[in-house]
DNA sequence: TGTTAGCACTCCCGCATTGAGAGTGCTAAC
DNA sequence: GTTAGCACTCTCAATGCGGGAGTGCTAACA
């Protein structure tokens, strides 16, 4: 256990780092930290905590530094919660009422401010939608060319498409269709419900229906296709332009590497598959070697109780921790808010997901 | 007008620059290109091009290297056409069989395509679709507490929308509805019908059906988010971690400044309305301070032989033009098949435009 | 035993200097 | 009109040299 005064010595070298970016020196930190005790004894401490794995120096004659090890006693035991002042908060407050009902349009906003609070990279997955059971499948005979396709899940949703209908079709065949496609998927949770399943009852289908053959098709390519969108997340990115302010991201090379990554959807999502909750994972506790210095800060969020998404903010592992998680706390709220609110209904037709 | 010797100087400079990023010498020049001449009477043919405006010197004992003037007239009068190889054509191809319909896949591994085979940022709009005129509005009674709203437009696109009804409606509201949506709405264009018009429309409405305030009211949204979204070009941005091997781009400031343009939407919608057809713009030709030494070389791309999107790589004026545009060239004939191909009637329907 | 002042030592960083190299313009000869 | 030669200019990388910041150690002190 770390007695008080090597706890304020790491905390005031934390702070004091995280605000210049420039290693810390016993006389600084003796200057500007009131500590109490003179700058040889500061010395002494931060010679033990250096031995102990929480502070580095770059080199002899360098100030010291917080190795990641050192931060993660930072968030774990020493961080004081940080309050967000009003301007921030109502910049958040913003997204709860945003006009545009799409999904998409909030997310790409959320993500920016999110940058803009934390002068860091915002990152913000879209939840999954198909969490609940299919429980029918209807088409509605609109007019001679046009029909409606619409699917029905157990939590509420309801997706419709438009389809066009091959010249010779007619009524009857469009109901025995749908009652059929009803028959043979409703109560299956939507994950059963792939590619494989429907080539199936395609096949099945042909032998009764061999003049609908196309129009079946269709049919089984508009479910596919919600199945799809929905069934994956997207990423949403934000501000990454902002982290090129920071004093660890001069170097272009570096830079690159990072800006490939937030391209690639796939390992970003999976990057943010996270725990409930916030989570902190900081420098090499990260597995992929881009993100050796950086820390990325998550919370979750829950629309409708059940299907989840991750706001997150990437950053060097010398990041406000404090500040940070507070933004987060805040725009997870907000989002819940935007997502759920009184008209939910109406909005789970309109948005994306 | 040039002498002939003069041209080749030109290109030779240029091509050499396009591929070193090195300010060119006359003993360089005479090595790599035989123009048949010394390197004496190059340099005075350098001097003369410098005169012209044609080239540049960073500084008095260094090569030469193109002006926007000289890039200018290299792609109006030198360049010759370039021929892409079987496996960067394959790779464009691919876009045409890409198996999810959505637009939005499309057009964003299209701009990664781009990027990856210029080296430089591949930016694609999706084009407009509300360019016909609406014709009907239909309402249907679906169940209970759904209705569904169709809308029709006379280019043959039908949007169509789940609501949720009040408990109090009845069949007949719904019908009359929709009967002077019809009345009000019907023959206008797209663009004409604003959220002003439906706020009239909506207090009109309200002296009549006192009791279904709250349901016109969705039905007017509905319709608002169908226009927003449609009217709404997307921009997709890809790749854009490449030009960081660029020579010109190891300024963290300046990479700054574009990345953060990328993500200016609204401005890169506006910087990517193009005239039809190939259209370059080199350097100080662009507006933006952020482009003074940038290249944005587009092409358009036609859906439905009317609505138009733009394919564009931007990039440095030091940029290989003549590959560029024969990727362009190609990438734009494959969007055009992927969204016109033989099921364009389903498609149209799936795809987000 | 813990704290502090003092001091020698180390290392980075910015600055000026220097020499090599590349390229030019000019001149004179062809 | 073209070319060889040469003096000149400028950049760039390498080198060397304090100044400054910060440390660890030692010895004195409470």
């Amino acid at each position: 256990m770390l007695s008080e005064r090597k706890r304020s010595v790491l905390k005031a070298i934390i702070t004091e780092y995280v605000n210049t970016a420039e290693p810390v020196g016993s006389r600084a930190l003796a200057r500007r930290h009131n500590l109490g005790v003179s700058t040889a004894t500061i010395r002494n401490e931060m010679a033990d905590l250096e031995e102990m794995g929480f502070l580095m120096q770059p080199h002899v004659s360098a100030g010291r530094i917080p190795s990641d090890y050192g931060y993660r006693f930072y968030v774990d035991h020493l961080m004081e919660h940080d309050q967000l002042t009003y301007s921030e908060q109502d910049l958040l407050n913003q997204l709860v009422y945003i006009k545009s009902l799409e999904a998409d349009m909030v997310l790409a906003t959320a993500s920016r401010l999110l940058s803009q609070l934390s002068n860091y990279v915002g990152l913000i997955t879209s939840p999954r939608i198909h969490t609940g059971r299919l429980t029918a499948i209807e088409l509605i005979h609109l007019s001679r060319r046009l029909a409606l396709a619409l699917f029905f899940t157990d939590n509420g949703q309801v997706e419709n498409r438009v389809l066009v209908l091959p010249p010779e079709v007619e009524s009857r065949h469009i109901e025995s269709l749908a009652a059929y496609f009803t028959h043979r998927l409703a109560g299956r949770p939507m994950e059963e419900i792939t590619g494989q399943l429907l080539d199936e009852l395609y096949s099945e289908l042909l032998e009764d229906h061999i003049q609908n053959h196309d129009f079946i098709s269709r049919i089984a390519q508009a479910l596919m296709n919600w199945l799809k969108s929905g069934g994956r997340s997207r990423v949403f990115t934000g501000g990454a332009h902002n982290i090129l302010g920071q004093p660890e991201f001069q170097d272009v090379e570096k830079v690159r590497h990072l800006f490939a990554l937030f391209e690639e959807e796939a390992l970003l999502l999976q990057l943010l598959q996270r725990e409930p909750g916030i989570t902190i994972t900081i420098g090499q506790e990260n597995r992929l070697p881009v993100m050796q210095d950086c820390t990325v800060v998550s919370s979750t969020y829950t629309v409708n109780g059940k299907s989840t998404g991750t706001v997150a903010v990437l950053g060097p592992t010398r990041m406000d921790y404090a500040h940070v998680i507070s933004v987060l706390e805040h725009l997870t709220g907000c989002l819940e808010k935007a997502f759920s609110s009184h008209d939910d209904e109406d909005r789970q037709q309109d948005a994306v997901f």
